[in-house]
DNA sequence: AGTTGACTATAAAACACTTTTGGTCAATAT
DNA sequence: ATATTGACCAAAAGTGTTTTATAGTCAACT
């Protein structure tokens, strides 16, 4: 069996467990079994299980990242992009319930070991926004002079608002003030004319 | 001793450990011991431990709403006291260590002892900000049409910081960041030709 | 009316003991 | 060499028990 296809399978395994049971309540010898190999064979592919869980999570956000760039790359105006950006991002990471066990750690324990691909994530995201709104910026839909202060709001109010959101169910209680957020951040952004 | 001076040395006494140790590291003998009384008399003047911190966070918050109703009845203009209320709010909340414990608590244990007064002071926070909306209406130096939505979006926008802010020490990071916000926000309220 | 301090029941902490699990590695198979 | 195994170990998590700390009570006292 090709090196490559274990590794997928590994992962996948890994995948199951970790987003039904987490992290601490999933053990190794389990996902070892669901593809009927040794626990061993994991520590051939994966230095721990923390490094494990880290390509988990790699592999759940680069997922949301790429329906994500699908968008910013569709041959809409930037205000719809960002629009659609914003709903779909909250939508996807409401699915995301390894990242959600990430968000929760931040308040007890410290999962260290998944800071890069948070990190990533975060960078993409501040990119995006940023590209979305320069964009705006030069096709018309958007009037924005102050891109990086611009992009820093938005993004410590969706980061924020994803505590409650994911980590307190408020889904469907925020799901129709999300769109009116939604309304608030793209008229702040809008030229004068058009508001 | 007057009844109402014990009471009040109690919740004072109350409030310095409650402050330091939070609820559960705190015990009704140091409370007692502190201002040379016997555990006994807390009992006659509260029901019972939730009870005495239910008091000392209604105070902590009570003291929070009094400096707010004293910039809401400045005689400023509506956008100024919006932009005063929002920072205020913030700065006095994140001295407000007993409130920080009930919004933790909120991720793990629940303080339902402590319901009323959480709810007492979103209400008013809700109050509050309608209000001011609707000066500015009134004076025209604010432009909103449909006020509830408004109210919904930037009540969840700042109860969502919050999290961050005060659980996870970021107030020093995002300060700069909060400031901008308060830009946003005011200008999606404020009337077409002034933006 | 207000306060005390001894008292109790319960919850938390400490401890000892058992089981589970992450991680290693020499041996084996391909 | 590459990939896999399964026995092995140390450390962590779990369990049951004992001890200690603490919330709350109350009869007695001021």
């Amino acid at each position: 069996m090709a090196e490559i296809e274990v590794r997928s399978q590994i992962i996948d395994s890994a995948t199951k467990y970790f987003s039904r049971y987490g992290f601490h309540k999933t053990t190794m010898d389990e996902i070892a079994r669901n593809i009927h190999k040794a626990k061993g064979v994991l520590y051939y592919y994966f230095k721990n299980k923390e490094d494990l869980f880290n390509e988990v999570l790699k592999q759940e956000l680069g997922s949301v990242k790429a329906a994500l760039l699908k968008i910013v790359n569709s041959n809409k105006n930037a205000l719809t992009i960002l629009t659609d950006y914003i709903l779909t991002r909250f939508r996807l990471l409401n699915n995301a319930v390894n990242y959600h066990e990430t968000l929760k750690a931040d308040f007890f324990e410290k999962y260290h070991f998944v800071k890069d691909v948070r990190e990533d994530f975060e960078n993409f995201d501040q990119n995006q926004f940023t590209a979305i709104i320069q964009k705006g910026n030069e096709e018309g839909y958007l009037e924005v002079s102050n891109v990086g202060p611009t992009v820093d709001v938005a993004m410590m109010i969706i980061r924020s608002i994803e505590i409650p959101l994911f980590l307190q169910d408020k889904y469907k209680t925020y799901e129709k003030t999300i769109h009116e957020l939604i309304l608030m951040i793209t008229s702040s952004l809008r030229p004068e004319q058009e508001r």
